[in-house]
DNA sequence: GACAATTATGACCAAGCGGTCATTAAAACG
DNA sequence: CGTTTTAATGACCGCTTGGTCATAATTGTC
């Protein structure tokens, strides 16, 4: 009998509308009928899906968080360094509509970190991306394709800060796509020369018998 | 005749209570009458040395960032690789105190990244920055210690993103100092191996006239 | 102390915000 | 159809905020 919406798809296109008037306002200066009214209802429908401004910015992060564990995590190991290489170009060379996501969830996780939730959450993500990243590293190094030299966990944290740098920047700063592809372009040889060659030892003793532990959260 | 200020004193002594208050009530919450009440003037007051609360806030953030440019910018090219290497880690290796300012920073500017105005203070700076080790890196090539088949400017921003990244997620994550000690090592190695090789030529056409030496690289 | 110029004040205001709710519209069913 | 349940609406409210300004306080000089 009753009119019938699909919730999760409403809310999902709220979260669009959300993330567009964001991205063009301002999280700040964004107001609730703004984003309703770009969403095409009213501002009282809107809190039918949302019960504040905070749930709704809550929603957008939590989406892009997932997406990008989905899109990121569950990806196979590539078998080679070139591939490697090549995955690692494709996570830096964020398109445009990309870039200006990120500075969004920038802008929106900024105030957001206040909250140790946030942080924790934000933290986790990074610590899982830096162990995949150490994970595909150690399989390339029994490969023979990475020196065994380096400290596979170490490694792939410092991957997962730098590249997050990288296409920080370019979200933040609107580096322009041609010059950040230089950039990536670069990057990617840089980190290939690095990761080919056999480290020189730096003080620090690179035990063979690495036993990796990845150091647990505290 | 008239009593008399130091308007330069007094806006520094107005921003470090800034500060302190969007540090404590994070940017959004904190207002002015806050700003004005913790440092101990009148809410009118404050407005005789800051036309608005965005100009408040770009002045902390052009204050901030030409103390780094001071401290980061006004420095000597290193000689060799090695140098820059160790310059580099020193870069990395924030203490505890100076990964928290970090946070902070991140925290109560995010949001600001609104105002057009911090957002270009913040891409000058970074920019400027990519320029000193596109620099450094260009007067390396020259003495052979760094493969000439880099292109430096898209290196030197590319070191600047990274650099940014890594110290940032120490920040934000709270990243214990002794794994990002061994973070550090491993990055610094790593980037150092990167630039002694002579890169695998990607697509870019590298000039046949490479005079780098591999320089202690087997 | 009297003056003049500068600096400080805080009550005040308009604007705009997030959020509510009584009312109206829509649509699935018999 | 008419009925019934859900969905949509937007005028409205209370409150906070950035920002103003007429007035008062301060202080160096004579």
């Amino acid at each position: 009998m009753p009119k019938i919406v699909d919730k999760d798809e409403m809310r999902n296109m709220l979260l669009d509308a959300a993330v567009r008037v964001f991205a063009d306002k301002g999280y700040h200066a964004a107001t609730i009928s703004n984003v309703a009214a770009a969403a095409g209802i009213a501002k009282g429908t809107l809190y039918l899906y949302f019960e504040s401004k905070d749930a709704l910015t809550v929603a957008i992060a939590k989406r892009q968080f997932d997406a990008l564990e989905h899109q990121i995590m569950l990806q196979e190991n590539e078998e080679t360094l070139d591939g490697f290489l090549e995955y690692l170009r494709r996570i830096m060379d964020v398109t445009d509509a990309e870039a200006t996501s990120y500075k969004v969830f920038f802008e929106v996780l900024g105030p957001a970190f206040v909250s140790k939730r946030f942080e924790r959450e934000a933290a986790t993500f990074f610590d899982k991306l830096g162990r995949r990243y150490a994970n595909q590293i150690k399989h390339l190094q029994k490969r023979g394709e990475i020196a065994a030299g380096y400290d596979a966990d170490a490694i792939g944290r410092v991957f997962a800060s730098m590249l997050d740098g990288v296409v920080l920047h370019r979200g933040l700063f609107g580096v322009p796509r041609k010059r950040h592809r230089r950039m990536v372009s670069q990057a990617v040889t840089l980190l290939g020369a690095g990761l080919r060659s056999r480290p020189l030892v730096q003080g620090f003793a690179d035990k063979p018998d690495n036993k990796a532990r990845p150091a647990g959260a505290s």
